[in-house]
DNA sequence: TTGAAAGCGCTAACAA
DNA sequence: TTGTTAGCGCTTTCAA
């Protein structure tokens, strides 16, 4: 029993062990397979005594995919980015899948690790941040790999995507402002271009300047806190005093801004302007900033994003679809409470 | 060229193609192979037109290991180990390494996920937060998979780890704490035992005991913001004004504190007391808190755990090292300054 | 319900 | 420097 410690025990191992067929073993770890009970327990037995696991990657070589799948994204370290990938990452192992993790600094990199991605058949991609290069898109559908898009741009008309809806979130946003009583209203957003974060601060400025004439655009160089705090600190106590409203792109964003209107600038919040974020990330809620904003729904989200990677492994000729997750309002204290 | 766009090409086709053998495409996309200059450039360019990639996994079934490193992390959505994952995922990416990540809710889980991984004839696998049950890792052993803790105790003696140490960080901590002036100490930590979290907690005390006689233990149901923010608070003020000086086990758990010692409680910071945190994770940082704490330095955390990873490889039966990272104070505004 | 045999795409030892 | 050959561990027709 004890005679080669090195090599790790194959399924002709177990076969022999079991008095069985290689198939047999095959066939009791797989599944739907139609197998004697009898045979399986042996083959189980066997299996456990010899510590034999199933080789996944003879087994991806052989079948049409390995059971990995490609999660793209990048700022993980961002708090909606980690609770997506471990919600994601949660809901994929639970249904059997494995999650193979691809961070990129720049498009290039996505490129090729896209290509990588493919080397190892993986079941599927879903991808959270980065654009993938239309390229790389194109691959997967060559290769009949379903891809999932959560919040972003239309790349590839064939990818399926889960979004929040930019205009709803726009609209909604300056629905809650209002409804608060705010009057001269204000955006931040980054000046990097993103479907759905600079896509919801141009749908409320848009509904602003069409309801009240004009938007005040602030700027931030990023998404982070810093460089929304600097972007708001740099803008001046005077620019803020102007408007009594401000819609920040996201919660992070938000929570720089607050820092740069009270500590910064010395401004009351709710009292001499009101904000609302987006996300709803759990630092929204801290005392020390309690946020109104809106929440994304991160679970459901997931949810849609890993069904709709699994119809697709079903019908890969089925048109795209393109689904919207729910959004909520959610007050707490920099806004106003109205009756 | 374009008769069958379904199947993927393989290095047979390229080999054709380009009019060598499937070998000399082989060797073509090995690294350190010996090829003709020549024959490389052919083998390429024919790759090129077929829209060829090497197959991970035959490759992996092949050679020893498939390239794939698995992550064993929980509670992925806190700042710190999303700053983690974060980094190792790049740096392994960059080492030319697959990150696979495994999130455990339950440790039954992490045993069978252990289990599958090993299925993917894994290059290493890394474990930064739940303790691998010895089992697992024993099998890892067996199964000459290179395995690093990080932050761990040490589950078996031959496993690489590399660490904060826990009586240096207690050490600091009551340092800083003293040396800015306080006398009356008191210590929070979560009740879930952990090598490093509640290791460092406890050297904390034993530091105070040591030298004070005594030191107030305040316990939060877990590690997290809410936790230590309700055990604070219930904790109630007469306690709090009882001490001068508080280390919180974690930055998240010091924020927690911070907001219910200010908020909840009504006591000033630094002035009635002080408090100091551990990790320096970014939120520390953020103008509401600006919280004194101790930086762990995680990029070389990084860096010296898939350095340890990689130098297993090559020496399986090398002596087990623990390496502990750089611990740095730094002084914010929720300690008094010292001249 | 089971076993025999033929691959999946690749690498590596060997011979040329 | 290159090609030939023999597997890596598994699944899956096909026959029995």
């Amino acid at each position: 029993m004890t005679i080669e410690p090195k090599r790790k025990p194959t399924s002709f191992d177990v076969a022999r062990l079991a008095g069985v067929s290689r198939s047999a073993v095959s066939r009791a770890f797989t599944p739907g397979a139609v197998v004697a009970e009898q045979t399986r327990e042996k083959v189980f037995e066997a299996a456990e005594t010899l510590g034999y696991r199933v080789n996944s990657l003879a087994r991806g070589l052989q079948g049409d995919h390995s059971g990995i799948v490609g999660i793209l994204a990048s700022c993980l370290d961002t708090p909606i980015r980690a609770r997506q990938v471990k919600l994601l990452a949660q809901a994929l192992i639970q249904d059997g899948f494995r999650p193979m993790l691809v961070t990129a600094e720049t498009p290039d990199d996505v490129e090729g690790l896209f290509g990588t991605l493919l080397g190892y058949s993986v079941a599927g991609v879903i991808a959270t941040s980065d654009t993938p290069p239309r390229r790389a898109i194109e691959e997967c559908r060559r290769a009949a790999v379903p891809v999932v898009l959560i919040n972003r741009a239309e790349t590839a008309d064939w990818a399926d995507r889960v979004i929040s809806d930019p205009d709803e979130s726009g609209t909604l946003a300056f629905n809650m402002l209002t409804g608060c009583g705010a009057v001269r209203l204000g955006v931040l957003e980054p000046v990097i271009e993103t479907f759905s974060v600079t896509g919801r601060a141009r749908a409320f400025s848009q509904t602003v300047e069409q309801r009240f004439g004009s938007c005040t655009t602030f700027q931030a160089p990023d998404q982070s806190y810093k460089g929304a705090r600097s972007a708001i600190a740099a803008a001046g106590q005077k620019a803020l005093k102007d408007i009594d409203g401000l819609f920040c792109a996201t919660d992070l964003m938000a929570l720089g801004a607050l820092d740069a209107i009270r500590l910064d600038l010395g401004l009351k919040i709710p009292e001499d302007l009101q904000v609302v974020g987006f996300d709803n990330i759990e630092q929204a809620e801290w005392g020390s900033y309690a946020l109104s904003t809106i929440r994304q729904d991160l679970e459901s989200q997931t949810t849609l994003a890993l069904q709709l990677l699994k119809d697709r492994m079903k019908a890969h000729d089925a048109p795209a679809k393109t689904i919207g997750i729910a959004l909520q309002p959610v007050y707490r204290n920099t806004t106003r409470h109205v009756l």
